[in-house]
RNA sequence: GCCGCGUUCGUCUAGGGGUCUAGGACGCCGCCCUUUCACGGCGGUAGCACGGGUUCAAAUCCCGUACGCGGUACCA
């Protein structure tokens, strides 16, 4: 019986919960779910105190709730291998670090800032391109390997400030099985001795990852592909322990339009919403987000296309993730927001447009009413909150006229919708309904001897102000008889 | 520069030696439906980066090249 499950989503709280991170959960979390008893952890890596930001644990959570990811454990529920913020288990990460020391597999090192820059500088002179502290250079630093003990001793106790360092070895082939990608090896001769413990005390990524991979059990590590060049680090880190290595699985990164790795100002230059909350905040499907991400990279290999995160749990493997990196594709987005929106009933939709009207103040009419609306709507917009903007005119008179359906409105417009008017006038507010306006309409233009059009489009126009919408016939019959009349007369006034 | 990872229609992908004159989806174009705009239906456009091998046979395997991306911090 192999051991359960075991995968976290690691993120660190620098910022707002951008949309690759959260493919990244959303893979971790249906890795999780198709093993049975398979668990899907948050741990927060807050190990850089510069680039804390405050709000951004809560911005995660949220974000992973409004998915539908459920985490089983992290900091708001803990299990049994907390604490779930890296920033507490500082103290764990010293212990090992001084076991490392100890194993020699890692030192202190004393150098400043300042002395490591000139490092760099005269390597770079010399003709070296990228300068490491390793085997090499390590020699002429100032560290634990190089000072006599008694001084090692002695700035340690006076409280000198240090780091400690991984000892990587000269020259040793480091290879690892990824599950994506198979086999990767490295050259130790090209890592460099990793800071393990900041000078602050605090852990790097690499010594906290490691150490708490291990703690918390975890199984397999899904993580970006930005990762993939600090394997060999880690890899280095857990056989010096004398841990077994979790399975690494490195997913491909998601690409920018113009190229390059979809970062947030990119993102923002072409107009893709880059942070979670972003999506949250303008409406969009959470299921469609998930569903449009979960195949950005991944595919089940048959010709499907739609599927809610249960069914993407059950269908989601490591090996059908694909290598190359995907480009962001927001109209494809937008395609399945079209597909999760028309699933809804036109009372859950009236439901959450009351809800988005009430934030910007907008007043709506009664359900019956509202629902009528929408069923007109929902076929033509792309987002719940442009059922609002596009169906405007269902909830108020037009207050302007779209200046490019104005051009329909022509020298002969006037006359033929007086006489439609003059028409419908004369209906009950039973008759009042679309086969009747409609067949009186044809009486018009026939009795003028001119197209549908001719008249169709002014009358949308002084209905609705817009060159397009729903039909025509079905809005006049929704509005009534009383408004209809009053939107044409205002508009006879206004444009002759 | 060095190290690593990639490369099938514009984009996301299927494909894992013969069934591929390469399939689906988004987009785009056209037609039908509708005398609006959409939805829907039908059809079309367009791709195996390049060069060498291996093999009777390669999009599929191997090697190079090109290009792209990532990494190269006391950031994650």
């Amino acid at each position: 019986m192999e051991a359960p499950v075991r995968v976290r989503f690691a993120p660190s709280p620098t910022g707002f919960l951008h949309i690759g991170g959260l493919r990244t959960a959303l893979y971790n979390y249906l890795f999780a779910r198709s093993h049975t008893g398979g668990k899907f952890i948050l741990r927060i890596e807050d190990t850089d105190q510069s680039r804390y930001v405050e709000e951004a644990e809560d911005d995660i959570l949220r974000s992973l709730e409004w998915c539908g990811i459920v985490v089983d454990e992290g900091p708001d529920n803990p299990g049994e291998v907390g604490p779930y913020r890296q920033s507490e288990r500082k103290e764990l990460y010293n212990k090992y670090g001084k076991e490392l020391i100890e194993s020699g597999h890692a030192y202190y090192a004393f150098d400043t800032t300042e002395e490591l820059d000139q490092m760099r500088e005269r390597l770079q002179k010399s003709g070296n391109p990228s300068p490491k502290y390793d085997a090499i250079t390590r020699q002429s630093m100032k560290n634990s390997l190089t000072l006599p003990q008694d001084e090692v001793t002695k700035r340690l106790e006076a409280g000198e400030e240090y780091v400690i360092r991984l000892k990587v070895p000269r020259r040793e082939t480091i290879r690892f099985e990824d599950l994506i990608r198979g086999h990767v090896s490295f050259e130790s001769k090209g890592l460099d001795d990793q800071v393990l413990i900041k000078s602050d005390g605090m852990p790097t990524y690499h010594l906290a990852n490691v150490v708490d991979d291990y703690l918390m059990k975890i199984t397999h590590v899904i993580r970006g592909e930005e990762w993939l060049s600090s394997t060999p680090k880690h890899i280095l880190l857990y056989s010096a322990f004398g841990w077994e290595p979790p399975q690494m699985a490195h997913l491909p990164l998601i690409m920018s339009p113009t190229g390059g790795k979809l970062s947030k100002r990119k993102a923002e230059e072409e107009g893709i919403p880059v942070n979670t909350k972003d999506y949250i905040k303008h409406h969009y499907e959470p299921e469609a987000l998930v569903n449009f991400l979960a195949y950005l990279g991944w595919s089940p290999g048959d010709d499907s296309e739609i599927h809610s995160l249960n069914e993407l749990t059950r269908l989601f493997t490591l090996d059908r993730v694909s290598k190359g990196g995907a480009v962001f594709n927001h109209k494809k987005l937008m395609w399945y927001n079209e597909q999760y929106l028309r699933e809804q009933s036109n009372k859950v939709l009236a439901n959450r447009l009351r809800e988005i009207a009430g934030k910007e103040k907008i007043t709506l009419p009664d359900d019956d009413y509202l629902e009528k609306a929408i069923e007109l709507l929902k076929e033509r917009v792309s987002k719940v909150d442009e059922l609002l903007s596009m169906g405007s005119f269902f909830f108020d008179d037009p207050k302007e006229y779209d200046p490019n359906a104005l051009k329909k409105w022509k020298e002969d417009s006037p006359v033929l919708v007086k006489e439609y008017r003059s028409k419908i006038d004369k209906l009950s507010d039973e008759e009042f309904e679309a086969v009747k306006l409609k067949s009186l309409l044809e009486e018009v233009i026939n009795a003028n001897g001119v197209g549908f059009g001719k008249l169709m489009m002014p009358l949308r126009i002084a209905v609705t102000g817009q060159g397009f919408g729903p039909d025509l016939f079905a809005s006049m019959e929704l509005l009534g008889k009383e408004t209809v009349l009053r939107r044409i007369d205002n508009t006879l006034h206004e444009l002759g």
